[in-house]
DNA sequence: CATGAATGAGGATTCATTCAT
DNA sequence: CATGAATGAATCCTCATTCAT
């Protein structure tokens, strides 16, 4: 039945995520996710091909997560300061609700024999429909796409990952919100 | 006794930073390093004691030397418009000049294992120095440091990592200057 | 799958102990002790996790099988003569017929990093209850248990190490069971 | 001048027994013994040709030590039984003062890449002599030298191998010579 | 005589993967 | 579908030894 397999799957998926988060991309062999998923090294093999494969396979699935996550945070009708407002605060919230989703990502996208599989464009994309829309009506500046991606999505990454305590974290983002907001805003 | 050989040393810290940006951290082992290197494994371990050992020590020096390149295009009389140019043009052209140097600190900032050897700040501080001398005569707003680094270097690391070609990049760098200086600038 | 090859695990214990005779402590590496079995050396770390637990695992049960072999040659209903000269005899017969596994035996419980894992007391106990039972009869002389194992074991190990030709080992041997029959008989 | 490279072997010999007491004749390797020494690994090859020629020539001293030590206890003018007393209670304060050098040769006498190089028999003649003396004057029975041998060293060995509090020890050891001269003596 | 860098063989162990069950 | 034993290449690292200084 297709129940168990699915769960099995995802503890997998889990234990990679977890591992890398741990012990970083060089210490997540085969038969230590095997070990933390309480599967078999050989039952990976069902699943998924080779290493390779299975590490394209979950780090396509986390990337795309992580924008799904930030979509969910995002109503149509928003004004430009609060889908600025949003983006900046979703991302953060998703960086620290699923930080090893995050650092799983975040390591596999500064790896050149991993990285070229997923481009950030193919995830955001619905993203920048809504700020395309916005732009049309004059009410963000017209930046171009790049820059745009630059300044919004990098600096969050940069606060969560160097990120101390509540309180200053919490003045940090609402600074990185106004700053945002006064660049972009027309 | 034979003399410790600098020349030796430094071609085992090139050939560490060439195959990780071709391979990532996981295609560096020893035994690659070496023979990149064009020395025996063995001697590896002649000028460190482990290869984390080799890995922190490689990727210490790395990190303080985009800093030391950035402070070499900023000059002390520099206005803020200026200032917030040479850094931004400053730090990309490392990335272009130094690729294989800058691939390999991206990397290692983002593992687990690696990163808390190094922080950001303790290569930044200079840098800060002037932005702070800025803030002070009211040139630059009074941004948290925070929020200056989130928004100064992460966005050009992501340009570099995301260019293109050369026509693309030239404008978008621009256009991010324009951007951080409208921001930044009172 | 495959079942566990209890046979394999046979030939991996004898590969250890030929090796260990013909070679010394030193000289049996996990290659080696591979090659000698037949197996390649990953294979040995499917049936022990480490060097070190190979090795304790192997003389543990080497230790025991010696006194076990001995209490083969001892009846209840024998005298203390007998029983002595059994005890005596019995011994050396094993460090002749096991000569690789005596060896075995006497190299690793002399060196430090193997030793405290086994205790002769904890082998010995069977043979020390008949011993008792005739202290008890007054047939034994009331010598404490240090005692009686320091004078019984290692100078029949010692003949066995020291021993040159058939006639003289036969005529020592015969001299020393008459020894302990004195000493020990009252 | 000399004093320095007596005193620097000296200690290359020290090293040895040291470290082979902790961690066995296998972790006894140059590069630790030299560390244990003061010295650098190639320093150790003024003094020795090799590995092997090294621990076979401080294997010799040490076996001589321990029979040099007990012959300083025993007196020519001694009765069968002081003697007797001497050689047990002499052996068995040398393991105890010595206990480095007692373990270093323990293992190596076990060793058989080691052992063949010396035989206890060179060591212990004058011993011997002195007991054929008294087995010619009919003090000492005529027992062979292999059962003189076997009975009278490796039971002492036994104890001070296994010996636990001060009490038992001297409680055994005093068995011990009770039993060897009602054995020995006629 | 002492040194310390260099070496290449070999150390123990883990790797990703396969295959028979 | 799941398993777990088997594999041979690869891992990091230490070994004894040599050599130029």
């Amino acid at each position: 039945m297709r129940t168990r397999d699915e769960e099995k799957q995802q503890r997998i998926k889990k234990a990679i995520v977890r591992l890398i988060l741990r012990e970083g991309i060089n210490g997540a062999s085969i038969s230590k996710i095997a070990q933390e998923a309480g599967v078999f090294p050989a039952t990976i093999y069902v699943y998924y091909t080779s290493k390779e494969d299975m590490l394209s396979a979950v780090y396509r699935e986390c990337s795309m997560q992580s924008y799904r996550f930030l979509m969910r945070r995002i109503a149509e009708e928003m004004d430009a300061a609060q889908l600025i407002d949003a983006i900046i605060r979703g991302y953060f919230e998703y960086t620290v609700e699923h930080e090893e989703v995050f650092s799983f990502v975040e390591q596999c996208s500064h790896c050149p024999t991993i990285s070229p599989i997923v481009s950030e464009k193919d995830c955001t994309c619905e993203i920048f429909d809504l700020l395309h829309a916005r732009q049309k009506k004059g009410e963000i500046r017209s930046y171009s796409d790049a820059s745009l991606a630059a300044v919004l999505f990098p600096p969050v990454r940069y606060l969560a990952v160097n990120r101390r305590t509540l309180e200053n974290t919490e003045r940090e983002l609402g600074e990185l919100v106004r700053m945002l907001q006064v660049l972009l805003i027309e």
